[in-house]
DNA sequence: TGTTCATTTGGCCATTATGCCAAATGTAGG
DNA sequence: CCTACATTTGGCATAATGGCCAAATGAACA
């Protein structure tokens, strides 16, 4: 495989593995609504803090969100909306699945 | 976190997980070209045929490709086009990030 | 400066993902 | 049925992730 476009699918497979995992999906769900902060969202989430500290480095590490201080707290937020669109295609894949279990089973 | 949001979440988490390898990207952004046998694959990725066959795997479990038996070849394709709109939305965040990495050096 | 609250980081363990080789399975044709 | 070719699966070693606790850092404010 060509260095140069091996490159351009790591950075690809960046972001996609931000996104691969249920408390990131929740995560950037919520920010899109409305920033947070870490608390809110650890509430939310349920797990210890600094998962969700780490969680949110993941994202912020990809590009996928960004923060800004205010005091003692530190605010996330979408940095770019287009995000939801992975959403919207992800259920029409399970949707597919779905439909396409239902066929077998009918048969 | 509630259950059923939890479920919702991990479904579409796995399919970020089978996004999240280049390779897999590699074939999704082939096979959303032209539909091709594992064989074809192998010579365009460059790992052992196992590896690939299993990487075919994950993405065929997570209902992003099909696949369908020629003879002796099994071919597979794209099920879902809209999978594609994932890497538009990629690039932007990729180019963004790299903005931002300017913004911070031209300072 | 000392205390308190919000967040991040270090350390460690358990779980999962990757990748290869070797072996098994499936398919076509002699 | 036997052979050749295409693909998948089992087994195993290694690497990457996720989660928690405890400790460190940052910020506000007495």
């Amino acid at each position: 495989m060509n260095e140069e476009i091996l490159a351009k699918f790591e950075a690809r497979s960046q972001i996609m593995k931000a996104l691969a995992h249920p408390a990131r999906l929740l995560i950037v769900d919520e920010l899109s609504k409305n920033e947070r902060c870490v608390n809110d969202l650890t509430a939310m989430i349920g797990a210890d803090m600094s998962t969700v500290s780490r969680h949110l480095a993941v994202l912020k590490n990809a590009g996928i969100i960004q923060d800004k201080r205010q005091g003692a707290q530190v605010y996330y937020s979408l940095s770019i909306p287009c995000v939801m669109d992975f959403f919207a295609c992800a259920e029409k894949i399970l949707e597919s699945r779905l439909k396409k279990q239902l066929n077998v089973i009918q048969k």
